[in-house]
DNA sequence: AAATAAAGGTTGCATATGCAACTATGTTAA
DNA sequence: TTAACATAGTTGCATATGCAACCTTTATTT
């Protein structure tokens, strides 16, 4: 073990801990995709998570704010994901600033086609750990969730 | 609670949580930095941090490795901190194809000086959650990272 | 009603980072 | 010993993303 990771006390806070493992699931959920030839980005994902459960699509801004990016990248986001045909842009008639953006049937059946993949491939990275681990670990990072909000503008 | 976020069987894996945690967290650090007017990024703390406890300096590569981040990318990454006098790059004698890098007295005093400011603001994030919370959280941590290290080639 | 402010979205700029190709040096095998 | 292979580091290219400036539309103020 690297010297760096014993004796500090800054691992024994959630800071390293969060972030490497965050790092390291992210390759590996690419690797995954990548293995299996499936086009598509972890982000694009997320994006088409969220859309495949609201089927009346949602208001870019609001995309923005439940994927914690900002409007900027959102819009390249949705920019790639409407070239390939996986979601669109509609304008929104009660107010002709916003957009709504909905899934398509082919960002559907994308994601209905990686959800077993990709549920089978965490699985695998969650093997050893408990349910009550598992329900541990998530309201902790809820609430920690909860903090980082409080004293973020 | 936006739909998307209950009724989920993706909602039950490690997934979104630590994505999202970790992404909030990075941010919520960025703004300490800011904040504080210290021209640092979080990826640069990380380098101090483990130069500064391992005071002989590190492979190049070696720190690549550590820090889970591909050579190109640790290549500029050092360019720029170098640039900043905050390391310093030293040939290694015994295989002139490796770098040292080492930090230096900058880039130490650099580093004392934010620690407390960055122990402290983690702290406030992790109110509420006690010790033995703490503990199982890494712990649990721990073996995901052991069983992505494993399903990683 | 007109002027000002705020909100949603896009674009330019800067930076970060992964992959692949490349150079230089070391190691191994024939 | 020389040829083939492996390793360390750098650079070009592609993509991702944040910030600030900007435009358009809506809300608020006077």
């Amino acid at each position: 073990m690297h010297p760096s990771i014993i004796n500090s006390e800054f691992n024994k806070t959630i800071a390293p801990w969060l972030g490497k493992t965050s790092k390291m699931l992210n390759m590996y959920i690419l690797d995954v995709f990548n293995k299996n030839n499936i086009q598509l980005t972890k982000q694009q994902w997320v994006v088409l998570k969220i859309l495949h459960e609201d089927t009346n699509g949602i208001i870019q801004n609001d995309l923005a704010c439940i994927t914690e990016r900002n409007k900027a990248s959102l819009t390249r986001l949705i920019n790639v994901m409407e070239k390939n045909n996986l979601v669109t842009r509609i304008p929104f008639k009660a107010d002709s600033r916003k957009n709504v953006i909905q899934i398509t049937k082919k960002g559907d059946e994308l994601f209905l086609k990686t959800k077993p993949l990709l549920l089978n491939s965490l699985d695998i990275i969650q093997c050893g750990i408990t349910e009550n681990e598992m329900k541990d670990l998530i309201s902790i990072l809820a609430k920690i969730q909860n903090n980082l909000k409080k004293h973020t503008i």
